[in-house]
Order: C-alpha cells, then sequence, then structure tokens
RNA sequence: GGGUUGGUAGCUCAAUGGUAGAGCAGCGCCCUUUUAAGGCGUUGGUUGCGGGUUCGAGUCCCGCCCAACCCA
C-alpha cells in the first residue's frame, strides 16, 4: 500500500523487512494513542447484509478484512471482506478528517478495519461506502498470500488453512458445505426419532471395529487407555438400556496409514434402531443422503468438476437406489465364478487384471475382484446386500442361507460410504465372535459389553456413514484432506 | 514401507552447469469514482537442510526433512 510513511529501513535479524514495516507501523499506532487491535465495533451487519441493507445516502457501519486496495491519489478504494461477501469502501482524503487520513496511512492489506459511511455508487454502479469514521479492530504483521492466484501450494494450505480460507473462495464454499451436511445429518436423525448422545473417546478396550487405535495413559489412575476406533459397543448398550433410536456424530481415531481417503481422526455417523433391520436402515439412509444432496447442493445429480471447472462426472442420486446380492454381482464379472476351482478362479484374476496374493483365502480373492471391478467402477449409489460371513464377522446371519450375514454395504464414487447391518444380539454368538476375531488378545474382549447383552438387546438396524467421505462426494473434493479443517501433517522440522 | 514428482523473494511462477529474474504485495513519486486500476522509479534471496563433483551448482551426485500422487 503506496503511503507517505517515512519507513526507518533498520533491518531485523529474525524478520524480513515486509514485517519490519508493519511493525513501525503498529509502533506509530501506538504512538498515536490508536489501538491497534480494536475492541467491540458495532456493525450494521455481516458484510451480506450491509450490502441488503444499502440506500442511497444510508449511514452504515461494516467490519471486515482489508483484501485490496486501490490508491488513486487523493481518493482510495479499499476492498473490506468477511465470510459473507465484499463491499467496497471509498475514502477521500478532503471529505474525511485528517486524523482518519492520518490513521488510513498505517493501515495494511490484511488489517482488520471497521468503518461509517454513507451509501453511493460509483460511476462503475459499484455500491460504495464513503467512510468518514475509521477503526482498527486487529492489525496484521504478515502480508496474505497474493490476490489474483490465492494460496496455491498445497502443503500450505493444510498447515496454513486460515490463509486458504481467506484467499480461495472454492476452499471456504467446500468447508460451508460440510458444515451444512452435519447441521442437516442432525436435523434429519432428530426429525426421525433418533436421540443424539456421547459415549466415551477414552475407552479400555478398543472395539466396534477391526482396527490398530491410538494409545493414551491415564495419569490419576494409572491406567492405559485407547482412542475409540469406533462408538458401537456403547451404543448398543443403550439399545439394552431402553432407548429405541440413537445415534453419535463425532470423531472415531484409526492409528493407520494416510491416504487420500483415510486421516487418522474422521467423522462417523452411527446410528442404531430397535425393532429394524439392514434393510429398513438402508431406506433411512437412501432418503437421508438425497435430503443432504438436496439441501447441500440443490439437486440430486452432483457434478463433479476438476480445477479449470469442466464437469467431470456426474453422480445421480435419484432413488430408488439399486440394490443387489453380492454373489449376483460377482457374477456379472463372470457367470460361472462359483462353480470355478481355487485355481480357475486365480487363473480368471490374472485374466481381469486382478492383482492377488498367494495366502489369500478363497474369500478374499473374491473380494478382491469386488473391490476393483465393482467397488472401484461403481458411481452412482449401490446397496450390496448378503455378502459372505467371512467379510462381515459380526453381524447377523441370514435366515435361509447361513453362509450369509444380513447386511448391506452402500458404494457410492467407487467408495464404501456407509455399512448397515442387522445387528447380532445373541450375546453366546456374539462372545464366539469377538473371540474369534481378537484371537490370542482375549485382552481385547469387551467383557461389560458382553455382559451388557446378556441383560436383552431388542432387534435392531445399524449403521454407519462416514461424513469425510460423503462430504468428498457431495463437494466433488478428491482428497479427504480437502474436506477436514486441519488434516494431520508431521510437523515441518 | 516402495516408486514418481515437487520445495527458488511474503504470494504466484521463471531461470542449457556460467552475474538468481518477472508479476503481485511492499516502499517512493504522479493521478478526485477505481475494479487484478494505471504510469514512473525502487527494496527484497542461506534457491528445504547437510555433504560431494566442478574453475564455477538453483541446475549434476549422495544422504536427510516436508508435501502431493500412485502402490503395499
Amino acid at each position: 500500500m503506496r503511503h507517505r510513511f517515512k519507513i526507518r529501513h533498520h533491518k531485523m535479524d529474525d524478520e524480513n523487512s515486509l514485517i519490519a514495516q508493519r511493525r513501525e507501523k503498529l509502533e506509530a499506532l501506538q504512538a498515536r494513542g490508536a489501538n491497534p487491535f480494536g475492541r467491540a465495533f458495532e456493525t450494521s451487519g455481516t458484510i451480506a447484509e450491509v450490502r441488503e441493507k444499502f440506500a442511497d445516502d444510508a449511514a452504515l457501519r461494516a467490519a471486515g478484512r482489508i483484501t485490496a486496495h486501490r490508491d488513486m491519489g487523493k481518493s482510495h478504494f479499499v476492498d473490506l471482506r468477511d465470510s459473507t461477501g465484499r463491499m467496497q469502501v471509498y475514502i477521500h482524503a478532503k471529505e474525511v478528517g485528517a486524523e482518519v487520513i492520518e490513521l488510513f496511512k498505517l493501515v495494511d492489506l490484511g488489517d482488520f478495519i471497521g468503518v461509517e459511511g454513507t451509501c453511493f455508487l460509483t460511476k462503475t454502479g459499484e455500491p460504495t461506502l464513503k467512510v468518514h469514521k475509521l477503526e482498527l479492530l486487529g492489525k496484521s504483521l504478515r502480508p496474505l498470500p497474493e490476490k489474483w492466484h490465492g494460496l496455491q501450494d498445497v502443503e500450505a494450505r493444510y498447515r496454513q488453512r486460515y490463509l486458504d480460507l481467506v484467499t480461495n473462495e472454492q476452499s471456504r464454499s467446500v468447508f460451508e458445505k460440510r458444515i451444512a451436511i452435519v447441521r442437516e445429518i442432525r436435523r434429519f436423525m432428530e426429525s426421525h426419532g433418533f436421540l443424539e448422545v456421547e459415549t466415551p473417546m477414552l475407552q479400555a478396550v478398543a472395539g466396534g471395529a477391526a482396527a490398530e487405535p491410538f494409545r493414551t495413559h491415564h495419569k490419576a489412575l494409572g491406567l492405559e487407555l485407547y482412542l475409540r476406533i469406533a462408538p458401537e459397543l456403547y451404543l448398543k448398550r443403550l439399545l439394552v438400556g431402553g432407548f429405541n433410536k440413537v445415534f453419535e456424530l463425532n470423531r472415531n481415531f484409526r492409528n493407520e496409514g494416510i491416504s487420500r481417503k483415510h486421516n487418522p481422526e474422521f467423522t462417523m455417523l452411527e446410528a442404531y434402531w430397535a425393532y429394524a433391520d439392514f434393510e429398513k436402515v438402508a431406506d433411512l439412509v437412501e432418503e437421508m443422503i438425497c435430503h443432504l444432496a438436496q439441501s447441500v447442493c440443490g439437486s440430486l445429480q452432483v457434478e463433479h468438476r476438476d480445477a479449470e471447472g469442466n464437469v467431470t462426472r456426474t453422480l445421480n442420486l435419484t432413488r430408488p437406489w439399486r440394490r443387489a446380492r453380492y454373489r449376483d454381482l460377482i457374477r456379472e464379472i463372470d457367470p460361472e465364478w462359483f462353480n470355478y476351482t481355487s485355481e480357475k478362479r486365480r487363473e480368471r484374476c490374472a485374466e481381469l487384471g486382478v492383482e492377488i496374493n498367494p495366502r489369500m483365502a478363497d474369500y478374499e480373492v473374491t473380494q478382491q475382484v469386488f473391490e476393483k471391478l465393482v467397488e472401484e467402477k461403481t458411481f452412482d449409489p449401490l446397496f450390496v446386500t448378503h455378502c459372505p460371513k467371512e467379510l462381515v464377522p459380526l453381524a447377523k446371519q441370514n435366515s435361509e442361507d447361513d453362509s450369509l450375514v444380513d447386511v448391506y454395504e452402500l458404494i457410492i464414487n467407487g467408495q464404501e460410504i456407509s455399512p448397515g447391518y442387522s445387528e447380532l444380539n445373541d450375546p453366546t454368538t456374539q462372545r464366539q465372535r469377538l473371540l474369534e476375531q481378537a484371537g490370542e488378545e482375549t485382552q481385547k474382549l469387551d467383557e461389560e459389553f458382553l455382559l451388557a447383552l446378556e441383560h436383552g438387546m431388542p432387534s435392531a438396524g445399524g449403521f454407519g456413514l462416514g461424513v469425510d467421505r460423503l462430504t468428498m462426494l457431495l463437494t466433488g473434493a478428491e482428497s479427504i484432506r480437502d474436506v477436514i479443517l486441519f488434516p494431520l501433517l508431521k510437523p515441518k522440522r
């Protein structure tokens, strides 16, 4: 910003001159008795609201961050921005007191200011506030990223998300959508009679899923604890306790690899519905995701775009969604698949370009085919039902075919989005399954949970829904890091 | 964990092994309604870190750090 402000060119050791200059302006402000970091400032509303109230010659007050400055000599145009929009502000040397001009000389791009001004339209028709009062509300000591390209560096966008949000419109829009998704999930679940509950994140036994947990320690109790990998076993205790419909929408933690689809902490919706089954749950999830798409994207046709704005894919969420049995989907790849010997299946994998390793059991080989040739190629919603029990050991067995379990796996956009179960409520079977799953590590058995089941749990349907992945598919984000405000990164240095 | 690509000024990006540059931002000057304002001038660098090769390294080699993508 061009000012007739004398900069003393003493260079600080650990700072570049841009920061030194701003510090000098800060000191100059303090020397004048101005408060560079401001106080409460009454406004006529958010910037979007101020724009709505805009009327010729009306006096309005607005506050925001300065993101641009156009210096015309005696007159200055400043862009004031908040999360709701942008407002042009006009400062004229002869029409405003010398005090305001002196103050304005010490203001930089990135500073927060509050102004009071009169509405007028410029020659080009831009609604503008002609300033007569100006107050500093927060001095910025570091320059913002460039106005035109914004912050491009991917690493910096994750580490300094605040700069990403300030400069990149599309990034802020993704997070606003995420916020709306979370809000609408709560509204939807509550309007369907589900109660939101909170269950422990610190658990003595990390159960409810097969995943590596994070360990932590409780000092006063001298107790080793785990961050939960799932809330399932506590939510089921609540069914035992007589709650009919419960859900929890919160963080889970898994101490595993990081990828485009995985962050060590991630947000899940998990819900249990007494006297329902996986098919009723599937109906509910279908209805909910359609509601979310409609309210957040305004359509059931969800378009994904590349950086240039070209549509790369359109997901069609129109109901009813396809439901198909696991084995039928495999037969669509190869009608004879289940008549083959183990050896023949492995040969077919090679022909189909599906990589397998020799240690895999037959059902794992089939699952590889499923993942590569069905899941990764399915974009419109698909409920996969009647999975083999080996894949989902903790669900209820099918009453007609005990090699199958009563579950669905919902696939959208080539990813698993939501699993749904007819929940296992037989304590004896549940104990056997958990024992098999725990193997040698019997300390992983949640005896308190099994005790609860023995008191009687109603038949129930349950489901999980990955909120991060759902946000990815509704916003078209390619990476989970683009839908998590502060994804986990290694500390720099 | 493996492979590939990348890390240069506050930001966005250039630079055959031969004096590290541009635009924006900043600073100075001009301009009384501009819109990525404009014009003239100008400051700013431990090229991620550490070694090596070379008369000479941002560039080539080795190691390390961080990130993105792919694979496990």
